[in-house]
DNA sequence: ACAAAAGTGTTGAGGGTACACCCATGG
DNA sequence: CCATGGGTGTACCCTCAACACTTTTGT
């Protein structure tokens, strides 16, 4: 493994969408006294790693990606660069850095990109057991600078969601009407009348039915789709706000 | 002067619009033979610098912009970072920064900002003998990958003006409704009606006339407005699609 | 008087919003 | 048979787009 370079790291908001809430991947981290072996803080922290010397930067993010959730093939979006000198100002982070990385310099730059993953895709388990999904709307304590991160990460989500068919990266590839409303809903903090979004739906050429339905509910069984980027691609113009 | 950050720079695509055309302003790099004083090439770079040791990072971009254009309070705003290991590439460019900053690294990561700027605050001459307007349809040959950065940066242009009104930095203090109208036709490549256009504006209470006409000229005289933040940030709700 | 840009209203079409009931299934 | 979410159509309003002529100045 290249050296890491020791002022230039990536972050990943890593987005997945369960039961109706918007959530964000975080791993747990600790800090042991090197000695007593004793806890001196524990918190959650975004994915994130220093870019590697001789590597792009998309990589590095892909790399993180890969590495903390085995994952490959994710929506991936650049979306700021954070390079306050006070980042580390923190003294829980900057003693658990020196611990971890004695080579990584006080002044980090790190890049922050947000991803959407299927969440069915990824359980927090076996390989990855730090890792867990939090709801957006109720994150335990972060480290360094992650909360203003995720907050800002939500904030260019919603605005590419309202630009750009990107919910579907959320959901598992058949997926019914109501779930990917839920999902706007959710996202974008408000309601839509059923009829209208369905309406909306009926005039995407891309969000193609399919011969299934979701059975096993104690309910009329939902018509299934798929989003079709195939489709999407031939038929989009630079007119296209998804909704409202 | 601190050192030098010998891997993170940070690049402006300063925007400016005169006689309804957008503008870019360049600087002229010119790289010498140190021995016999023959001009080896010369092209044109955006105004860029590496961020100095202790420096935030957006500090480093309003620097950059008071060193090359003397200006100051300007609208500014980080839209992208380039880290790719491949951006010194070409033989030129690598030429260049050994000879002038022989401490930078051959990996360079570029956070990249656009601004707005009234030109007629900016006149390239005097102190800044280098830097010049040049209109964003047909740009001189170019150092590193500023090409790429300057379509990047009209893209994101492009899109903020559409949700928020930024136009405004680009005019002086003072204008006609038909100046505000060019502006926008010319940074979105399009064409409006003139009524329903001012239609528009007579519902944005922040577009505020006042007791002066742009007289002088060989027909009416033209009404005049002024932008108030004040006012904008007061009314603005997240509803706000500004154009289009 | 003429050129040149400023300024001004109306109409029609389309899209968005609001709204209530029946349907198919599992339990 | 009942609870649960799936699925459907219409009427109104409001916003957007299209369109032509008069006004005021400088030369």
């Amino acid at each position: 493994m290249p050296a890491l370079i020791p002022n230039i790291s990536v972050d990943c908001v890593i987005f997945g969408f369960h039961e109706d809430t918007l959530s964000v991947l975080l791993t747990k981290r600790v800090l042991k006294d090197p000695k007593s072996r004793k806890i001196i803080f524990s918190d959650y922290t975004l994915q994130g790693h220093h870019v590697l010397e001789g590597e792009n930067l998309e990589q590095a993010a892909v790399r993180v990606l890969e590495e903390k959730t085995g994952l490959g093939n994710i929506y991936l979006e650049q979306f700021h660069t954070f390079g306050d000198t006070d980042r580390l100002a923190n003294e829980k982070d900057w003693l658990w850095t020196r611990m971890h990385y004695p080579e990584v310099h006080r002044h980090v730059f790190s890049v922050a990109y947000y991803s959407l993953v299927d969440s069915s895709r990824f359980k927090p388990d076996q390989k990855h057991p730090d890792a867990a999904w939090f709801p957006v709307k109720s994150l335990p304590p972060l480290g360094f600078d992650h909360n203003r991160m995720i907050v800002m990460a939500l904030e260019f989500l919603q605005h590419k969601l309202r630009r750009e068919p990107v919910g579907f990266e959320l959901l598992p590839e058949k997926f019914t009407v109501t779930q990917l409303q839920k999902l706007y809903e959710t996202i974008l903090d408000t309601k839509f009348d059923k009829r209208n979004f369905r309406k909306k739906m009926a005039q995407m050429p891309y969000v193609v039915p399919i011969r299934e339905k979701l059975t096993g509910k104690a309910h009329k069984p939902a018509q299934m789709y798929i989003f079709s980027k195939e489709v999407y691609e031939k038929t989009k113009t630079d007119n296209n706000s998804f909704i409202v």
